[in-house]
DNA sequence: TCGCAGTGCCTACCCGGTATGTACCGACCG
DNA sequence: CGGTCGGTACATACCGGGTAGGCACTGCGA
């Protein structure tokens, strides 16, 4: 095997490492304020381990990012990017997040192995998950309007309303998604039954309701 | 800024570990054998490297999960699911998977902190994703409309079906996602600029259609 | 005064994931 | 017929993400 162009090296989802990054793109601080800005921009949706803010800016200061800038006032190590890691957050700003590679998706995966290994009852699968996902989705509204209720609409807060949102959107996807597999199930169940030749009836019209939602903002191409 | 999601500690969303698992209840298979079978169910959606595998594997023996079951007449050695191993899989296809813990969104972070940091063009960046997110949806409905054109509906294109259609709602929602963020910051914005007291305008009634288009289908049962 | 909660930092460890190396075998090919 | 290419099959080294847990200091209330 000769010659095996040298290695794409496609970078493995690292969120961490360029959320650090964009906000010492702010000001200069030290690991536990990077921590505590992270959550409060994200409302702790995705909690945020201490050490990890460490190792990473470790390895950033490894890879020439970020450099150490003194300690503040009150003895903090500070740091601040490089000239490189000024640039690797433009250009993380500016290239669009690749779906070539979406991340594991475990709900995905359990429905798929579901309908393939004998024995899995696939109804009550996807009824408890579908309970369950309309459970988040409440919580999430609550919080929502929790959020909403507050008088200060600061950026953070800004912020971790959108974030909220993007979890809503989600949930919100995934039942369309349980729905949309049920009713493609029960109909794969029938004609696995009758084994008439009723095939040929409008295949994969589906998607309709939600595609059509998205081109409705759109203008109507694609 | 209080209201923060709870916390309960779940398990690191190891999927893999249970995909093997809920292979092997099929039938005893061997390393290579448990990547192919991944891999035909989704269609490839998610390469899975074969070393991870064998790794996996040695760590459920460890755990007792699997254990092995002497060699094939081809010298390959198989694996099989212990007792605990039969019920670790019954849970997880009983239990539905848990939204406490989302997986980290790298797109969601990546708008709250560009909404937060200052000097970021949000608006080009909601366009470049766009943009970049629907040409992903093309891809996957052509790909849909390949793999609809097989005459085969075998199980396994069913499940690769299945997990073409998720990929597919989770770019719509994204799409929509970000449509909205796009008004929400103009609105912003607009509140920043004139400091008038046209607040109080109907608060947060951005999600309408989304929520409407899951309550619709969910009038008709349940 | 003790405890305790919060702030702040560091390290060990595990696990997921990838790259890489090895070996065997059949097919294709000059 | 020898070569080599690609697919099958397995194993291991390595790295980065992520967590647990320990240490130290400070302020505050019982």
């Amino acid at each position: 095997m000769g010659a095996v162009l040298p290695a794409p090296r496609e970078e493995p989802t690292v969120s961490v490492k360029h959320a650090l990054l964009s906000l010492l793109e702010q000001e200069p601080m030290y690991g536990y304020q990077l921590r505590q800005e992270f959550e409060s921009r994200t409302g702790g949706t995705w909690p945020l381990n201490v050490g990890q803010v460490y190792t990473t800016l470790t390895r950033l200061e490894r890879d020439g990012l970020v450099e150490a800038a003194g300690e503040d006032e009150d003895g903090h190590e500070r740091w601040r990017l490089t000239e490189s890691g000024h640039e690797e957050v433009a250009t993380w700003f500016t290239t669009p997040v690749a779906r070539t590679q979406p991340p594991r998706d475990e709900l995905a995966i359990k429905l798929a192995l579901a309908v393939t290994v004998p024995g899995v009852d696939v109804g009550t699968l996807i009824q408890r998950q579908r309970s369950a996902s309309m459970t988040a989705l409440q919580d999430y509204t609550r919080l929502k309007r929790q959020a909403g209720a507050e008088t200060s609409p600061a950026r953070a807060d800004l912020a971790w309303g959108l974030v909220l949102d993007s979890l809503v959107f989600a949930a919100e996807a995934e039942i369309r998604w349980l729905d949309h597999c049920e009713t493609r199930l029960r109909r794969a169940a029938v004609q696995d039954a009758g084994t008439t030749t009723a095939a040929r009836s409008a295949p994969t019209s589906e998607m309709a309701p939600a595609s059509a939602s998205v081109d409705r903002r759109k203008g109507a191409r694609r």
